[in-house]
DNA sequence: AAATAATACTTGCAAAATACAACTGTTTTA
DNA sequence: TAAAACAGTTGTATTTTGCAAGTATTATTT
């Protein structure tokens, strides 16, 4: 690679963050909850039943504000949290059915972004696409678990 | 592509973002700035002057916030702010020696840390990758535009 | 040329997000 | 059994943020 090669992928991914980032927002926006508690709506519903613990750690955000968060969410009824009898010291939170419709819409919306974002993509292209990210993450992930 | 496809994409780039944000922020907690505030010393160091208007709009940010980030930035010698001849209701921002010192100190750390990322990537997979994002970024852009 | 509108920025205010530290209750370990 | 470790909650303080209302400047309209 040539020495400029980092700063081109550096831009590149900025600007794919930056791009994502604001149409992830207005895109989240449509449902009545705030953007944290859409995040974690889908992380509940993705995970189907989770811990207070897991949750922070997926959103990367501190026990104390998950734990905030999610007592919003089951004070409107979307999630509901209940401790786990195998070891109390854990919840068990999940979606109320509700929270399920809402999980949905912010599902269905977002896939319908992505099949968007393929679509513009060439066709012949797109598996190329799809193994460079996956290359990506892995290069993260070496990095990640090596220093 | 078939009906799964944008559901991968989609996950992908989830990964992806969380990993690298993670990583943005602890790569940028070095200098004593805030997270925000990097994020401005990068955007106006990169611009070299720039007005508070376009500051705000890279970063995504409403003026007001943006208003009192440089301000901090201003306080702490790290940029400085006259209002342009030409048309006194905009700013010239730039940063001050001391300001371009954490600009290079950031771009530095974040330029060999993308390094790193592009290493870790097979040599000859490299240009797919960079072709892929760009290709993305090209998708993005078409679908901002046109809806 | 004067009044109006538009623009760039700032500031007052209030709300939301967040983390740290101290706490309770539960389980594991010594 | 006592101490340590762990999951979660709550008090508190800070930070971030945006909206609305303000000032100052420039462009537009009449």
């Amino acid at each position: 690679m040539t020495l400029k090669d980092e700063k081109y992928l550096r831009q590149l991914i900025k600007i794919l963050i930056r791009n994502l980032g604001i149409l992830e927002k207005s895109e989240f926006s449509c449902c009545g909850a705030t953007l944290g508690q859409c995040h974690a709506i889908v992380e509940i519903g993705t995970a189907g039943e989770i811990s207070l613990n897991q949750l922070a750690e997926l959103l990367n955000l501190d026990n104390s504000t998950m734990s905030r968060t999610v007592n919003n969410l089951v004070n409107q009824r979307l999630a509901e949290r209940k401790s786990d009898p195998e070891d109390r010291r854990y919840l068990k939170i999940r979606l109320t059915e509700e929270g399920e419709k809402v999980y949905k819409t912010i599902e269905e919306s977002m896939n319908s972004y992505f099949y968007e974002i393929l679509g513009a993509i060439p066709q012949e292209k797109q598996p190329q696409v799809m193994e460079s990210l996956e290359l990506l993450v892995a290069a993260l992930k070496k990095i990640k678990c090596c220093n």
